[in-house]
DNA sequence: AATGAATGAGTGTTCATTCAT
DNA sequence: GATGAATGAACACTCATTCAT
């Protein structure tokens, strides 16, 4: 049985209690109202710092969402790594990565809404959501060894990372939209499980 | 086997030329460049019309966008009545919603563009993508059907919804995104497929 | 003797009444209070307009500087060209030179005074007062003919543009700032003599 | 012969090392870059000094500019003062004042652009330049001395004095704007001597 | 004496919107 | 219908200055 592993969080340390107080306003702000619509006025309101705290600690208001940005993607990281790629069979992995991405969302939604909608296409060019560049490369690793093995069926790598990714994200979505009503965990054994229908040899 | 049906386009009367140039100006740089980085003045620029046909036209520049959303989501519903909910059997609808999306893809990907990124979020409060509510409602009236039909096995509607559109929205993401180099049609059979595989009783 | 002819003054057209009302009261806190010092609300006050209509005719609080650098050169050459160029001797030219300069700061002092010290150099990189390049170039020009005609001795044409354009200048500075109490006028004849004395033949 | 003795520097005593790094930081800046474009946080990165420091040994930015100012036209005085009021004859005095100008504009044309540009016009309300009244009072008596013995011809004091200092000014000007390319030293004697024709008796 | 985090008023500029023509 | 000059609130950001350490 998969191990329900302790989520990894904030690896910030304190100390710097001001940015702590930004980067926590900005994040529940960018959020709520996106990136756009969040003035740094709103971000002083929320933090309860000056205009010039925001700017001595972060060079501008694009760097503070990249910041966190970053963050958010070190944070999926990490448990991907630790919960996810330590999985033997590919079945395992998916059912833990589909636990790691739940539980997440019951637990941090403001993260994981960030990770999904807060994504830098608002800001940057690029976009790419669960967690960019990162986040695709991750499932995309795990669906080519799970081929390589001969654990899922042959067919378009892309297609297969799209199923795998794709109903967990639209998963993830209707909850934050409140759409669906029970928590997350409850369709962890279901999810996977139909999703592995779909890919296994 | 599945017609391949010709896509609804404009259904918008030609009526007046200017509203026109507007609507499509307005379009591109939304989805270029999103709803808060075009200005007024991008628009009257693109359009080669005046700030104030802009609002004779228009009430404001959020109506504008809505006028946009509203028209891609009665584009969608139009296809989707007419090509997948005429389907017999709930396979056949998930083939001819998988081939209607991808097909419009690579046909209006300004147009899809708009309906999975340029969505109210960043303009209204709610969001929800693939066509809102709207688009929404169809999915699940699909799954909802084939369960009671028994050919879609028993499972959490919403699960069922997620699996379909989270596959099809991820794909046409990292089509749009130029992650997939081959064009969408290529994969309407196999995703059409493998979703079957996870829904079918 | 030398026509006192009358000095070029304002050549752009009425009409855009806005632009002009702008262009004046940002001449005169440029001059008044320095370009730093003058803020664009502080123009919106003086000048009676609203800020937007700043931008509306000029792109940057630099370029309405630029403006009006310009604009002041511009008065200059014509002036020049039109009372000292025309002259036959370069005794006659300094004279006229002399007259134009000292009649002008009591005419227009803020135009004038802009000349001096609202220079580029607070806003651009280069400075060269008394109208930068174009200034020095007429000074210049006025010396070298006199040296080929034998009317001014031979002698460094920097040296002999610095004593005319100097003397000038610096007895403008003093006038302005309130030294000298006298007209300029009454030290026309005085100021020519005295200069044509250090350069003639 | 005229002495050329040598010009008098730094009277400010070593004491405290980083108020004078501020002080050197400072000047450089604002002379390069002028009093409004140089912020705080320049002078800190080019003293590498904090911020406190600066508050601690200067009560303002202005106070700093002021005090570079004073002591730019304490070493003026002082070297005039030893150079040419020391001289008999008012033509010695002039050729001392153009010798003791052109040598220190070579030797610390920073100090030297300071007195001219870096004037208080931009900092404080008046301007006056060449060491503002000090070095005006200083031309003045030189001149006024010169009419009495009988040296100088019977003319406005105002107007001696102008073309005696801006003479020398618009040569330094064009010297530290590299339009003049030789050392000024060159161009003592020259100077000097067209001075005297425009003023002696 | 020295530091540098924190402040917040002030800056230049943008832009959705209005309205006289 | 159509124009574009005009508005002014709002924005991101700067910076002289303060003060706890």
């Amino acid at each position: 049985m998969v191990r329900e592993t302790v989520l990894k969080a904030e690896k910030r340390q304190a100390g710097t209690e001001l940015k702590d107080k930004i980067f926590k306003a900005a994040q529940r702000l960018f959020v709520e109202k996106g990136y756009h619509s969040t003035s740094i006025p709103d971000i002083v309101k929320e933090a309860g710092v000056s205009t010039g705290a925001i700017y001595h600690h972060y060079s501008s208001k694009e760097e503070l969402a990249r910041e966190i940005h970053k963050t958010a993607v070190q944070q999926f990281l990490a448990n991907f790594n630790e919960q996810v790629r330590t999985q033997k069979s590919t079945y395992a992995k998916i059912r833990a990565y589909t636990s790691l991405m739940f539980r997440w969302t019951e637990q941090d939604p403001v993260m994981v809404q960030y990770l999904l909608y807060g994504r830098p296409k608002e800001i940057l060019v690029r976009n790419l959501t669960v967690c960019s560049e990162e986040g695709l490369q991750a499932t995309r690793e795990m669906v080519e060894q799970g081929m390589e093995a001969g654990e899922i069926k042959t067919m378009n790598p892309c297609l297969a990372s799209a199923i795998i990714s794709g109903t967990l994200m639209r998963m993830i979505e209707l909850r934050l939209d409140g759409l669906i009503e029970h928590p997350l965990e409850e369709f962890i054994e279901a999810a996977a499980n139909n999703i592995w229908l779909a890919l296994k040899a």
